[in-house]
DNA sequence: AGTATATATTTCAATAATCTAAATAGTTTA
DNA sequence: TAAACTATTTAGATTATTGAAATATATACT
């Protein structure tokens, strides 16, 4: 690939970065808002997304160390965000779910970084709007870790599945 | 805004979520890579791409508090991946740059995430990079916003409880 | 000018998050 | 059935982050 045909892609490396500071400094103070630690609220979000989830894939997904969730999810469980429930099949593992109150608790804190955008989404035209969803899919797709191989920690399989 | 207009913008935050989540991911990888934790590599990056920074500024950028800053450079400067410099206008400010063995540091770790989006983007057919790129500027424009960026965080706790 | 007030960073002690290594309990394999 | 493997937890240590007070400098006011 030449110097030149990598431009664009570094464009798209830069506007991807600051994307990235945008949405984690949000999340920030969004786990902020609703009373918890950037770690609980991302443990949260994926388990709205994807329902009932192992303690073992909350930590691949999350990339904390299985102690770690262990310790977090405690502390939710505590305060009666989470369910913890001993899978009858195989023993060992632990299923988590959101209990009405984590479901509210995420919800319903006000998300400056959501409404903004969806105020200013909402204003172009139609065909911007397509155009923004589509070219947001397919970035997704491109950071897909399927065939990056040298990641095994990342291979939890339903990665990709359809959230919410 | 009626339901149906909604829809787009739901599909445009999901697809931001994932992103959110797999750069974060890969962030969190490449600072391991690097010798480095993800906030130090945030900071290190910030620098990279605005050089020389106070140290309030780092603050802001990152939602991290003036205390963290001092300590979190300390270590920094003291592995020689920083210089500090007390800025001669105005006494009270502290200017930080990367200095090369700091450049060195994060640029020569290996981004998977990085290559494997380079790799992928550089595939597609021209107009579709153009459209990524000016689509991804696009994103990242309708994420800024000075509250975003500089608001304090509101402490109006959601709701009854703290984190534990 | 001199005093009060505001700003930028640091220090220090406390708290909270995360980790490593070992322990526990259950499952699979040979 | 023993050995090896997997999932989670415990205990203890390490590290990151914080709030509050301290320091040093700048700005505003009278």
């Amino acid at each position: 690939m030449s110097e030149i045909e990598n431009m664009r892609s570094d464009d798209a490396l830069i506007a991807l970065r600051q994307i990235q500071r945008k949405t984690e400094i949000a999340s920030k103070r969004l786990a902020n808002q609703a009373g918890l630690t950037p770690s609980q609220l991302m443990v949260m979000q994926i388990l709205n997304e994807r329902g009932e989830t192992s303690a073992g894939d909350i930590a691949k997904l999350t990339q904390l160390k299985h102690a770690t969730i262990t310790s977090l999810v405690d502390k939710l469980v505590d305060r009666g965000m989470l369910n913890r429930r001993r899978c009858t099949d195989d023993r060992r593992r632990v299923w988590l779910t959101l209990c009405d109150q984590g479901k509210k608790a995420i919800t319903s804190a006000p998300d400056l970084l959501q409404d903004t955008f969806q105020n200013r989404f909402g204003k172009l035209p139609s065909w911007h709007q397509s155009m923004l969803v589509s070219s947001l899919e397919r970035i997704a797709a491109l950071l897909d870790a399927e065939s990056l191989e040298a990641a095994p920690v990342l291979d939890v399989g339903a990665l990709d599945e359809k959230p919410l």
